[in-house]
DNA sequence: AATGCGTGGGT
DNA sequence: TACCCAAGCAT
């Protein structure tokens, strides 16, 4: 086990636990492309807040490991925020298609617009200001503001939540018991590295007090945990329990042009599902599960053939799209746009769409071998 | 306060 | 298989 270093726990704050986690981090903190290495001096220059920002947009309700490329190809392409600033949010909402979590793309793109026309480029350096700029809530405010600008604010995460609740045996059930939580992190929290104290906490709710068959025995809070004393660690946190998943059934329509090289694409509105996104012309999604919605949903008139169906499940229901396929001899008189099928990456497709294309394209092409 | 909002990986 | 879960936010 490792040695708690109480020792250095008056100069680095109230809370010996939090001297563990900071000494703990120094050692264990993850690798990862957002972040600056672990700064046990405390006096490191801190991270690009604008890099900060756009992985904690990024990260919320995601895994590390989907976000990793994104970030790496956003900040290639906009280094700065006001780089994204200049960008048209077609191209934002296009290179975030299949990170999920739509509107996230939008706010990203109209937060950089008012960073860069309203505060001269510059993020507001305070959770309380950051707050009120589209996409940062609680938790991401709290983040930046701790990583990139050194404040000392109360960092509650999804890791954080199952780590504290374990540690004090909190029973209230969540989002009620969110206070509770944010209140005892404000008392751990170390005087001097708040950035790296967040980070520590989520890293040891990532990596050891992981939900199912946490490894305590790695974990520098252990002495402190009373869920790990009662042994019931997998008790927290209490949660309310989940609705059932409706079904829903829709359809979509692949047409292609006669060379088969280009199918007929459009954008979907902005609010709802998949908003503002890029789409196959697609029917609305019934909540009957029951009952094909057949070619009358179609945008316009063709030679509509059902070629398969295709399962997507969301958050908050599972869907069955219908696909039909047809090919067209003219432009259709209806909002859209002819896109050629060796460029449909650029478009930007959320994962639902890239499914049903690619069971028309694969159709397609089954007819024309024939 | 409760609900709507994506996707992919793990068990 | 059918869940559960992941650095939440907006309304």
């Amino acid at each position: 086990m490792r040695r708690r270093v109480r020792d250095t726990a008056g100069a680095q704050g109230r809370s010996g636990a939090a001297a563990a986690v900071l000494a703990w981090y120094d050692t264990h903190a993850r690798d990862l492309p957002w972040r600056r290495p672990p700064d046990p001096t405390g006096q490191a220059p801190l991270p690009d807040p604008y890099r900060i920002w756009l992985s904690e947009i990024m990260l919320q309700q995601t895994t590390v490991a989907a976000v990793a490329a994104y970030f790496k190809a956003f900040t290639e392409r906009w280094p700065t925020v006001e780089a994204l600033a200049a960008a048209d949010e077609t191209e934002v909402t296009a290179a975030w298609a299949g990170l999920g979590y739509y509107s996230r793309a939008r706010n990203l793109h109209a937060c950089a617009r008012m960073v860069a026309n309203d505060y001269g480029g510059r993020f507001p350096e305070s959770a309380a200001e950051l707050k009120r700029l589209p996409g940062i809530g609680d938790y991401t405010s709290a983040a930046i503001a701790a990583i990139a600008f050194g404040e000392p604010a109360p960092v509650v995460d999804g890791n954080i939540e199952r780590v504290v609740t374990r540690l004090f045996r909190i029973g209230e059930p969540l989002p009620g018991a969110k206070p509770i939580v944010r209140a005892k992190v404000a008392e751990m929290m170390p005087g001097e590295r708040p950035g790296d104290f967040a980070q520590a906490m989520m890293d040891i709710g990532a990596t050891i007090c992981v939900p199912r068959r946490p490894a305590c025995l790695l974990c520098p809070l252990r002495p402190d945990c009373e869920a790990e004393t009662a042994g019931d660690q997998t008790a927290y946190p209490v949660k309310a329990a989940k609705k059932a998943k409706p079904k829903r059934r829709g359809a979509a329509y692949a047409a292609f042009d006669r060379s088969g090289q280009h199918i007929w694409l459009r954008r979907r509105v902005s609010k709802g599902m998949l908003g503002g996104m890029v789409e196959v012309p697609s029917s609305q999604w019934s909540s009957r599960s029951d009952g094909a919605t057949g070619p009358n949903g179609a945008p316009f008139a063709a030679n509509w053939r059902k070629i398969g169906e295709v399962e997507h499940g969301f958050t908050h229901f599972d869907l069955t799209l219908e696909v039909f396929a047809a090919v067209i001899d003219e432009t259709p008189e209806s909002d859209g746009w002819w896109a050629k099928l060796e460029r449909l990456g650029a478009e930007g497709l959320p994962t639902l769409m890239r499914k049903a294309i690619d069971l028309a394209i694969a159709f397609q092409e089954s007819q024309y071998r024939l």
